[in-house]
DNA sequence: TTGAAAGCGGTACCAC
DNA sequence: GTGGTACCGCTTTCAA
């Protein structure tokens, strides 16, 4: 064990009696070594129990084969769907993923962008679009391939996977009006996304000669997306107009205003009708079970993963952005 | 920019001129060098918009500052808390997080470690503990710091932080024995947890002189534990004995099984109570609110970071296994 | 305080 | 098909 460093290539060779060339051909391009070496390679780095050092392969290659990935959260179940979908077509393709978390901080969100190309990542996604024109500066020159995802960005950086927010949201208010609800009311965010959606949500309110949505506004990050939706329930309960219809911009503030509602014993949807978004476990499990927008979550990840395999092994051009749609599941809560 | 190749230590040096052997210690040893040097360096660097390439770095000096960590699933909430806090605290001290799910697949796991060795990560943490023989021998003979967590285990391979999976079943039969009930149901899955959580509770159900407690099992992984917790409670109340209290080994599962009795018009805790596990967001929040155990997910994570960093910094010797203890949250379920 | 040079463990081009 | 070797970009003695 060479004095508590692994084993490496050389010792591998001399186990091997063949040359350091050789052992590297034996597992890069096996196709250009004979059989019989192959099979002796093979032996002496499994006595060795030889663990080629990826590191070093990726400073004299040219890729790391790691893509770094940036949430506002990692506790959040709302990307991590994305995520795991992400993670699992990168590991087919032995890519590996690395985490972090900005917690909605432009100075952390800049930090561990730096810290990724500092790593020489071969591609950074990012939930959600980046948040500050630093970052964005820093993704713009460094070169690297990075996918936004969530949301179709007018400009993105480079690539981008995710949905029109206004839209989904114009269309979660025209369902709501088609089913008969006259008094709408907005639970969201104040992240970009959730300005997005307020904003299809108003405009298709207002398209339908209704009055302006009550609106309560959560800073983000919220500790507890559930307790916040109860939060917001209650006061949206209070306001003098008294709203029939209330559309959350994620499914863990639908779940916490429904459970304030069964708290008051408020019906729902006979008092109260609730609507979430992004179709979370949750959604479909609840009594009543909650109409959602299903936003395909974990097909935004495998996309993104995809977008970027296809960039980096084949000479893929820029693709345009792409629109994963959404659809509305309408279950019993409206 | 070299040929569309970031610049590198040499171009800083050039253009500061002084040796590269300086650059490199302006960023790794700036005491050894003197004030106006290394006011020249910074700038030079700062025009070249100049990132020091951590993974040459990592192949020169003895670290990669990568850890990574294995969970069986990234979109699971069960340990996310885990990961965010082993995330913050590494982050805090300049170490990236590799993150891979290995879906309870041994083939994945085993695979999933190679790759992390492979890419010579400072020490990896497992959710958990590791499955299989196969994987467990891997890692004895890295030599790669490894902390096991979520149960105290009885031979780490290397460190450990968690709480007795046994004993917190144990008190929770002894909470819902002590409240009254006496016929309990159990609700888990099969992984290795799950299993020494049923033990636990087994035992103190018999040790209280109760029959055995129904048990419905559930295949891991589950797609979605909170369609499972409502399947499982349904199997539950189809048995021909009928049970009183139910505990949960999770709280998706928990919600899960709450919300079918919901739907059944069951009422919790009139009909049959409800206990979860891990004191999750949702338990906090449900009608009625789930009656748990506090784990300390994030501590788990956060403790898990702080060992590494002790032993990889510091010369620490090997600790013991930490234990984290747990409590027994009361609420409205029970 | 600064510089020269020998690695770190691979990859890949060029000869043979 | 195999071997020799010049890097990849940085860290770290060792001298000056």
């Amino acid at each position: 064990m060479r004095d508590g460093k692994s084993h490496r290539m050389e010792d591998v060779a001399v186990e091997a009696k063949v040359s350091l060339a050789t052992v590297s051909r034996v597992f890069s391009q096996p196709d250009l070594v004979s059989e019989e070496t192959r099979q002796r390679v093979h032996e002496a780095a499994a006595r060795l129990r030889y663990l080629p050092n990826l590191m070093a392969g990726s400073m004299a290659g040219k890729r790391s084969r790691i893509v770094g990935a940036l949430v506002p959260a990692i506790a959040s179940p709302i990307f991590s769907e994305t995520i795991s979908g992400l993670s699992s077509v990168l590991r087919e393709a032995r890519y590996e993923l690395m985490l972090s978390q900005s917690g909605y901080d432009p100075e952390q969100e800049l930090s561990i962008l730096q810290a990724f190309l500092g790593r020489r990542v071969d591609a950074i996604v990012v939930a959600g679009a980046v948040i500050t024109p630093p970052s964005r500066e820093l993704l713009l020159n460094a070169g690297t391939p990075v996918v936004e995802t969530w949301e179709l960005i007018a400009e993105p950086i480079d690539m981008a996977v995710g949905f029109s927010n206004p839209d989904a949201a114009a269309a979660s208010a025209r369902f709501l009006i088609d089913r008969g609800y006259r008094r709408l009311g907005f639970i969201g965010g104040t992240d970009r996304r959730s300005m997005q959606r307020l904003e299809g949500f108003g405009t298709a309110v207002s398209e339908a000669g209704l009055a302006a949505p009550q609106v309560i506004s959560i800073k983000s990050p919220a500790p507890s997306s559930f307790m916040e939706g109860g939060a917001a329930m209650e006061r949206m309960l209070r306001q003098d107009q008294k709203v029939d219809a209330v559309f959350c911009t994620n499914d863990l503030l639908a779940a916490g205003a429904l459970f304030e509602c069964q708290r008051r014993g408020l019906a729902v949807p006979g008092d109260v009708a609730v609507m979430g978004f992004s179709n979370l476990d949750i959604s479909e499990v609840t009594v009543p079970a909650l109409t959602t927008v299903q936003v395909g979550a974990r097909e935004i990840g495998s996309h993104a993963a995809q977008m970027i395999l296809d960039r980096i092994e084949g000479q893929g051009a820029r693709p345009v952005p792409l629109d994963t749609g959404f659809s509305i599941i309408e279950r019993q809560s409206t």
